[in-house]
DNA sequence: CGGACTATTGAGACTCCTCAACTAACGTGG
DNA sequence: CCACGTTAGTTGAGGAGTCTCAATAGTCCG
């Protein structure tokens, strides 16, 4: 059997979920569900299911924008090609996330699936219809909007570290919030070395010598190559927090 | 008198204004003008004008949210301060541009007055409840914050290059769109040199060395500190689309 | 005319990048 | 089931670029 993506509080529940948060509430600083049950139905009966297998381009860079996509299971990557070659690695996307968000009518970067991947589509003008007629959707979404702007401005200040090696402990960081695994349990790391180096904004060697020196100094253990576990988790929030 | 900034399409109009890519629009692919006049006039209605002089704190980090915020006229800084003692300025704010965008009720930025600066001010809680109503205007909102997270991952991908000139090069490029300057006239720079740096992800020094290259090869000549020319238009493209 | 801040220039250390060779893992087809 | 080819990952050596520290010049304000 493959692997399959732990996904914590989807299983059973229709429609798309959407994970965020808000830029009100003031309890609870941790994200949360933004839509209500009524309102995930309302979108499961305008959303199609679709299914990738890993690798496949769920659209590229340029492509007429016709629909949104709210992850259900898996990885997902977006990215762009510059003129020089180099790929950048715009964010990584799972299950909750919302990725479509185009710029004049066409997608900005390329999506492509890192697992196997399963994602509600919303056709575009179906779904602004429906904003016209619920602001309360409409709302959730300008709230998801925002939190990924957050999240953006938090990579470039990953991106702004010097050294690699924090830059490595901030990507680990990530993935256990996401993997949801308990302390102690190794974190699965779904994407490759040169998936991460295109992220941080490292060579594919910089993360291999950035990962076996975090290694050596006994602050985290690589199980194997997809799964990471942290050893000495004092040092290791010290680095990833010491921006 | 004091340095005036350049105001394009403001004067005599009433009220708060947006500008951005609308991700839905096909034709024409430049920014445009988000609210319509009784958008506007509503906004008013609800906003009141602030003046800050240059260098004045508008708000800091983590305190409450209580207002959105669409500048005026004048140049605005977004940043935090990273426990290292370096600092990372997350955007420059230009007029028609919003900040304040909050998480769980707290502002993430420091947002500082750079020169003197006219704000619109509207209060969060009233401009929620006017979504509820209109949710025509709810969508103007919700294509700006699309287009600032746009913004975002291309500042990342000015971060992410190696070349000190090349990202001086691309900020020039940035400040040169937003002062409507005519071709071969000199480019306002109202930010200092260690802004620029903290933009960039260079040392304040790496900046200076880098405007110095630049011009000694002839592809831009510094009038002052806070002027740019772009003397050979060619080569500055080049090495500002060279990512 | 000070005084404080901003900007510029120089020298050395450090880190990452590039190139290159090599090993490991994976998947396919015989 | 194994051999092979392809992709992903690892390690080493050398070079390019920025960072830091330090000293100096310039600018803006009161």
């Amino acid at each position: 059997m493959k692997r399959v993506t732990v996904d914590t509080s989807m299983a059973g529940v229709a429609g798309p979920s959407l994970l965020a948060v808000p830029f009100l509430q003031r309890a609870g600083s941790g994200p949360v569900q933004l839509f209500s049950d009524a309102q995930r139905q309302l979108l499961a009966s305008h959303a199609s299911v679709r299914v990738f297998p890993a690798r496949t381009v769920i659209y590229r860079a340029g492509a007429p924008a016709e629909a949104l996509f709210i992850v259900g299971s898996g990885v997902v990557k977006s990215f762009r090609d510059l003129p020089s070659g180099r790929r950048r690695i715009a964010t990584f996307l799972f299950p909750r996330d919302l990725f479509g968000l185009a710029e004049a009518g066409r997608y900005v970067n390329t999506l492509q699936a890192i697992t196997p991947v399963r994602v509600h589509q919303l056709d575009i003008h179906a779904l602004t219809e429906l904003f016209e007629r619920d602001a309360a959707l409409e709302f959730q979404f300008l709230c998801k909007a925002v939190h990924v702007l957050r999240e953006a401005q938090h990579h470039n200040i990953i991106v702004g570290r010097r050294d690699a090696g924090g830059r490595v402990a901030m990507l680990i960081r990530l993935l256990e919030k996401q993997s949801a695994a308990a302390r102690g349990e190794p974190v699965p790391i779904p994407m490759s070395r040169s998936d991460i180096g295109n992220y941080l904004g490292l060579s594919l060697e910089a993360v291999v010598r950035a990962s076996g020196r975090l290694e050596r100094q006994g602050i985290v253990e690589f199980v194997d190559r997809h799964h990471v576990r942290i050893i000495d988790r004092r040092r290791f929030d010290a680095l990833a927090s010491n921006v």
